[in-house]
DNA sequence: AAGTTGTTGTGATTCAAATAACAACAAAAA
DNA sequence: TTTTTGTTGTTATTTGAATCACAACAACTT
């Protein structure tokens, strides 16, 4: 499944959620595309490829949509996350308000030094040489990289041998899996997401330098 | 000009400076397409079309490619950035060290409470009221929105109304132009950029929990 | 009941980007 | 000098997603 289509599914979700809170029962395809932004056409395809119906005229009900659209997208399932690095941005994570209201709960910090992280956002900081216990304690799945750049790397290693799946990483050398073949035994594959600050930055001076330019 | 070629020319220019400090003067094809995970046709091909010529057996000229690239991607002009809120996130990234080594500097911060905001990053920290006249007098092309979701459509408005041409929102809200057609006279278009952490952990859920699946 | 409207569902089409394939050719080797 | 080698540059092909177009048809209207 592709990666725009999944990340298209959550935004319908959530928008379902907003239409839903307005009293709305049902939508159109055109009222999905105008709100995210793609055409109806796409919505209707996107529907269709997961089986989900609509009403030759009536449009789609929304509690159906969000209902088979948490089984698609597996929010049944708790939504927790470990983070690698109590920094600035961790921390900042940590107490990042919009993680509640979209269900998703940071259930622990890791750091080489524990000791010195405010234990103010209620999150448990732990030493990262606990981390391999505690996620095969919690069953945790995804984790979130916040170390220096230096550290990106080791860390990537450690949360993979400690069975971490998924992994969206803040550090801005683009981590990946196979850097060099030494990680591919038979374990699950791990999906990462790299956020890489700096290169998106560098996209936007690119654009707003090129305005005079041919495109 | 595509955005994921945009992309890629970074991240080739990114490890070619390594490579250089590795003390090597010249690279294949096939050597940038294993580093940055794509195939050799496709690393001649973007050089192809940017016109950047290699030598029929020696390769590329590293040299000669930084500073090509660095004329495509315009980064003989200064890469200045403003920050809209200095919570959580945006004082981390005002204090991101990252930023430096690639030449990416916060020249101003600012919050409706400029007072409760901590100096010790060194950047100088302003009301928001002040940022039309900062913009227009430092010529900012790019900002960041790091403001609570609640704020995120002002703080846009605001930003294009100062003429930032270039914006990185990390509000979990997606940020669109035209929203409802009501910021379009004749303004130079700005490009938004939306980093949606929520969204992109929904994703690596789905990843995860996905592992039984037909795929 | 018959006609009209409006929306879905999907097969066909377009489009763009990635890949593959290979001719051209510079450099090294013989 | 001639041959071999290895890499570029570019054209052709493949791939896959988005868009288009329209038949099917449910609900409303008269």
């Amino acid at each position: 499944m592709n990666k725009e289509l999944i990340l298209r599914l959550s935004k319908y979700k959530r928008l379902l959620f907003k239409l839903k809170a307005l009293g709305l029962e049902r939508v159109f395809s055109n009222n999905l595309g105008d709100a995210i932004g793609v055409t109806p056409s796409l919505v209707r395809k996107d529907f269709s490829v997961l089986s989900l119906p609509g009403n030759k005229r009536g449009g789609y009900d929304i509690d159906m949509l969000i209902e088979k659209l948490d089984v698609v997208l597996g929010r049944d399932k708790p939504q927790e996350v470990i983070v690698a690095g109590c920094g600035r941005i961790g921390t900042a994570l940590m107490q990042y308000e919009e993680f509640r209201t979209e269900g998703i709960k940071i259930i622990a910090g890791f750091d080489i030094a524990p000791e010195n992280v405010s234990k103010t956002s209620g999150v448990p900081i732990y030493h990262v040489r606990e981390m391999k216990e505690f996620v095969r304690k919690n069953d945790t799945r995804v984790g979130i990289i916040a170390v220096p750049d230096s550290e990106a790397a080791a860390t990537l290693e450690l949360m993979i041998d400690s069975g971490i799946r998924g992994i969206l990483n803040f550090a801005s050398i683009e981590l990946r899996i196979n850097q060099r073949g030494e990680i591919d035994k038979e374990e699950p594959a791990c999906t990462i997401h790299n956020i890489n600050i700096c290169l998106e930055l560098e996209h936007l001076f690119y654009q707003v330098n090129m305005v005079n330019e041919t495109e």
